[in-house]
DNA sequence: GACTGGCACTTGCGCCTGGTGAGTGCCAAA
DNA sequence: TTTGGCACTCACCAGGCGCAAGTGCCAGTC
């Protein structure tokens, strides 16, 4: 035991929390001082960290499991090592050219998410979840109003995102083709390069500058591209993958598995799980994910979209007993790689 | 033990194999002679069943998990039970009233699809599995082409399904209105109301019916129009829900549930699983399921669409230990509603 | 010939028991 | 402040036991 390994107590102490955080997650078990001393090099005998375990239970960092075992950490030791002890971990270069290779061979918006999905759950071997790109923080590409047979008429949306989304007006007159055309340039030039909420707005204005004639027909239109643009419905769309991936949760289905299972078919869950927009991998552990009945349960998450712009989250989900660097490398490259694919169209 | 009750040898053999499926359905646990003549009016002494149950495990109908244990029956039992014992059930009218105002609720195609997975897996409490409304079996409600800002063209096809599709072409040249607008009028001709693999061969010979110097032009939006026809990927896609209800598995994740996840999460299984087209539902048990690795496991499937053509197919995933008359109940049921719905539009 | 009661036999399951080992807390000494 | 020693706690495992459920077989009855 040389000297010079030897560290002022109070970082020894935090440095004992790394290696209990790090031997739990690897090896699922409680970790007890000696093994600490024989996996790391501590410098000290177990019983000196027996006395700093005492003190780090204490503090409320670890705890046992019952008297005879070993220590496993808390959320707020989780946190703390998160925060403070954790070390960004770069991906591998095979996984970078596996996100890469796997991602860009997407075609469409839907194929991308499904891809990120499935990604996402094999890198991290965790649930992975990731919303679709949300309509309401696109801006408008392209406007088109097309008749249809009779009084009808069909309205597309292109977005930044690549998203198309069409719905058909039925009108109580059949209109000119030359009266559609002028609609359809006029709200362009009001809504291209907008957001949608904006474009909104934008929107109701462009009504007045029609003939009272042609208004009931203008006002049909636009409250259907109002309705498109506020969907909150594809808003709320959300993937999910890598469900195998649970049995990480543990052993007893009912207690462990089942619950989360039932979260994952919610949508609402989903959404909240996932929290807030940040541009940066959050860790939130445990009662901070802000969802009952998920004990035991850290989520990663992560907003993806443009410098600009976010456009929606992505992330996982598994059990406190993560390997938080490494999830959050994989969560955080995944969703750079997807901004990067939407953006590019 | 009335006289009037007892009934020729091999219809009474008969009568306890299905007492023993109805029973072992129910409780989940081995059935033995004695609590079957206990539960049904079977007129005879344990001694009796006990001879019948012989013969019945020496037909392979049923067996026994252990020495010491009742009967539970084998998938052999579980067929013919489903062929030659089982009474189609009713739905209880709540059920019928939870499926018509679930369902009917829905807005849109994706909607229907999201919707009907959730009623069948409420329904049967099983994992339920619902196939999108497949393309190349709908036919060409409405092919619009439009011009857009320079030389691009947007295309968009509305199936009788309800399914919109959009592509966007690049031209070498800026097209005419009036050249557009008769490659629409032409291509509808040619198109509607044709199932879409025969609408791609109509199409090719569109082309030959325009001046040679508009040929490049016409040969691109078909060819376009074309590969929508034809996109396999949209065809095979899948919604899974009530994943939750694995727990009917078993109690043990890595040996009997994991693989079933696992399998959930491939699409390719999961067709194989639906199986092909078939008016009535169709139950398809143990091995018969043609996928190897889901021991145990049980698929009843039924296609849906109009009374002309087939649109796709949904079903419900369970143990073979399932009630199978009321999961095929519940399976045609929804099946009818959803393709009633499609067909509304 | 079909059914029945009786009986011996098998065997999974729950329960208890004692032994083992990992791990702790505390203390006195360096 | 660190360390070795020591007593103590407790989960886990294996073995043994009894119980109860269920069977197969057989001789007797209708």
């Amino acid at each position: 035991m040389p000297e010079d390994r030897r560290l002022p107590s109070e970082d020894r102490r935090l440095e004992v929390l790394r290696a209990i955080v790090e031997d739990y997650v690897e090896t699922q078990e409680p970790v007890g001082s000696r093994a600490l001393v024989e996996r790391h090099q501590l410098g000290v005998s177990p019983a000196t960290i027996r006395n700093d375990m005492a003190v780090l239970e204490e503090e409320g960092l670890i705890a046992q499991p019952h008297t005879s075992a070993g220590r496993v950490p808390t959320d707020k030791g989780y946190r703390l090592f998160v925060d403070r002890l954790s070390q960004v971990k770069a991906l591998t270069s095979p996984e970078r050219r596996a996100i890469e290779t796997f991602l860009g061979g997407a075609v469409d918006v839907d194929d991308v998410v499904q891809r990120s999905v499935k990604v996402l759950a094999q890198l991290t071997n965790q649930v992975a979840i990731v919303q679709y790109p949300s309509l309401t923080r696109s801006t408008v590409r392209h406007v088109e109003v097309v008749a249809l047979e009779g009084a009808r008429v069909l309205v597309v949306v292109i977005t930044s995102s690549g998203r198309v989304e069409q719905r058909i007006v039925e009108l109580e007159a059949t209109p000119g083709d030359g009266l559609l055309s002028d609609v359809r340039s006029r709200i362009m030039t009001a809504a291209v390069g907008q957001r949608l909420p904006e474009a909104s707005l934008r929107l109701a204005d462009v009504i007045g500058t029609f003939a009272p004639a042609d208004r009931p027909l203008v006002t049909s239109v636009v409250t259907t591209l109002t309705h498109v643009f506020s969907d909150e419905r594809s808003d709320e769309r959300v993937a999910v993958g890598g469900t195998a991936n649970l049995a990480r949760f543990g052993r007893d289905f009912d207690t462990s598995i089942r619950p989360v299972l039932e979260a994952l078919e919610e949508q609402v869950v989903l959404l909240k799980l996932l929290g807030e927009a940040t541009t940066d991998p959050t860790v939130r552990i445990g009662l901070e994910t802000g969802t009952e009945g998920l004990p035991g349960t850290a989520v990663v998450s992560s907003a993806y979209g443009t410098s600009e712009q976010a456009l929606a989250m992505l992330g996982t989900l598994g059990p406190t007993r993560m390997d938080y660097p490494g999830t959050m490398a994989a969560v955080g490259a995944v969703a750079r790689y997807v901004g990067r694919q939407l953006a590019d169209g």
